[in-house]
DNA sequence: TTGATTTATTGGAACGTTCCATTTATAGGC
DNA sequence: GCCTATAAATGGAACGTTCCAATAAATCAA
């Protein structure tokens, strides 16, 4: 199947007798063409199996119709929960997200980042990748292309962003555990170089002391946002002279790990030992025991970040105003009462 | 921030006091150039915050450097293993993979083929999604862009396909479900629609056949390819008047659907019920009991279908072989024996 | 019939690159 | 000094589209 060189107008024009700028008004559906003229050109287009080069066209018009996500851990269930939020409403405007992997990697995201530039996307959604440098995203801004940042933001960076309250959510979740009757309560997992991590453990350390917590029994083990990392971290927990009964995890990934390693322990997570994750993926209600979490409505988050853009591209700008989007606790199974509360802790 | 218009190599020819020819020379990495002026080239592209416009280049030489991978569920952590296996092999030919998601849908599968090769894209790797038609590559293979399966594989196609030996996989499954002691098993989930339905179910029938299990005795309940539809699958089964032991689901997501069902009737999955899946994705080894699954080596597959598109774009053909993956059971905890075995059976 | 108006169609320049064929500069040999 | 060889830089055509201005054809008013 020798790869004959490709169709372009030209043969369409030719094989329908008319001229590339009759083919040109076709293509773009446009009415002023009369119908059974369209109705041979498109036949011919059919005939010579031509595919259209948007390339080409976007030299003169400059318009595309495919905007970048870029990511930064494809293996955590919760981006393609947010993808396919954002497929929903960039589908019904007739545009195309196309979709990279990061994998946490900064020199590997400035690739992408630059490949999705040249292709000339007409706009950007990141998750950007941990320790991303400020000046990562200056050439996209100079270049005036519209970019949002989803779930985690950048620290010195006017770039709008879309994110769950990682505050409140840390709270009402700290507040669920204290609320049990725990009185020595940790945050597992993640590190400083993130915002979120600061949100999050800044949640869980007002609502500490808003409600009575000392601060000596309000704890903090960092540790790697997956599985391996809750892992690590609760060994290092059990570890302690005074092991605390409660954990707060930055996502459900580390909560998950915190569950396992309770398991291998011979502790039974829920009734020995309370966890709380973060972003309620869907695995989390399937859990044994079920997880409780607080719900960030990623798809929810998704849409939300494709309408923004939709907005920032139609009207050409490259402003836009944050998006703090609700969170939820969804209580379920994995946090049992203080074993030893009841036995005359302080009021 | 008013979006200046765009700068091209001729601002950067100006800036630099050099001519288009030689600017383009520089972008290429050439070394026709002075070191000197290769310098002056570069910096003047950075202070006109210039971007490449890979469009107009191909326009000329034809020779992108992104590849698409289309495929049918995001959510399936099953293709995120797949393509961080691709990427590794990609980055280090310079080339970038972008991912579309068609959730499952023909219609979208259309649209987004036909957003890849309009952008220019070097090969397409697809798993092609459920109810695909034959004629849905057609244009593809006109326009003689190199393109191949990964895990799914169409009827009357001659399209290379990378996917793991399901037959194999499912003949081992079943086997040490006998070997187990189960002498009535089922195949849960998938429908007909799918080749690797057939494949996989092939495996289970030859394998009861071969090992002395009665046709009568091996059952098959079709089902959605999720959790939700292993859950519906188990209902079916235990509602028959004779139900099964031992189960051989079509993939994991079916399994946990399966486990799930079983512990909400107040069976112990493993001991009660022996279920396998099929995937062997990371979640697997994590459950409660652990799943015992058919190991597919999904990021080798990754790998695979990436060096197999290399090999076709270099040598410029459109033809490949086929790659059948090797497969192996792991075997966990969610097989017991069976509960009425050792009871006076066949030999 | 003529001119004006509307409807369909068309040629040509422009978009930002690459690459071939040239030109210009630099060096070496005599 | 001239001639040749090599190195460095350049102008212009081409790639496949879009879109403006212009033309051609059809319709209508008078």
């Amino acid at each position: 199947m020798a790869s004959r060189p490709k169709a372009t107008i030209l043969d369409i024009a030719r094989e329908a007798g008319v001229s590339k700028s009759t083919v040109s008004l076709v293509l773009q559906g446009s009415g002023l063409i009369r119908p059974e003229t369209a109705l041979r050109v498109r036949k011919a287009i059919e005939d010579v199996g031509y595919v259209y080069n948007r390339g080409a066209a976007n030299l003169r018009k400059a318009h595309s119709n495919v905007i970048g996500m870029v990511i930064n851990d494809l293996t955590n269930p919760f981006f393609a929960e947010m993808a396919v939020g954002m497929e929903r409403v960039f589908q019904s405007a007739g545009i195309v997200p196309f979709i990279a992997n990061t994998a946490e990697n900064p020199v590997r995201q400035e690739e992408v980042l630059k490949s999705l530039m040249e292709q000339g996307v007409a706009g950007l959604i990141v998750s950007p990748a941990r320790g991303t440098t400020s000046g990562a995203f200056r050439r996209i801004e100079m270049a005036g292309l519209p970019i949002v940042f989803t779930m985690r933001r950048l620290p010195e960076s006017r770039i709008p962003v879309i994110a769950p309250d990682n505050h409140r959510g840390a709270w009402l979740a700290t507040a669920h555990l204290i609320g049990k009757g725990h009185r020595r309560l940790v945050f597992f997992g993640g590190s400083s170089d993130l915002v979120v991590y600061h949100e999050r453990l800044g949640g869980f350390r007002e609502a500490c002391e808003a409600l009575g917590i000392a601060k000596r029994d309000t704890l903090v083990v960092e540790g790697e946002t997956s599985r391996k990392g809750g892992i690590a971290c609760l060994e290092t927990a059990l570890a302690m002279a005074e092991p605390p009964t409660a954990a707060l995890c930055f996502n459900d990934a580390v909560a998950f790990g915190v569950m396992l390693a309770l398991r291998k322990r011979g502790l039974e997570p829920g009734a020995d030992f309370a966890v709380v994750g973060f972003d309620d993926v869907i695995e989390a209600q399937h859990y044994m025991p079920a997880l409780t979490s607080v719900a960030v409505d990623s798809a929810g988050l998704g849409e939300r970040a494709a309408h923004v853009m939709l907005k920032m591209i139609q009207s050409r700008t490259t402003r836009a105003e944050d998006h703090i989007g609700a969170v939820n606790l969804v209580v379920r199974d994995s946090c049992g009462p203080d074993r030893r509360a009841g036995m005359g802790d302080a009021a």
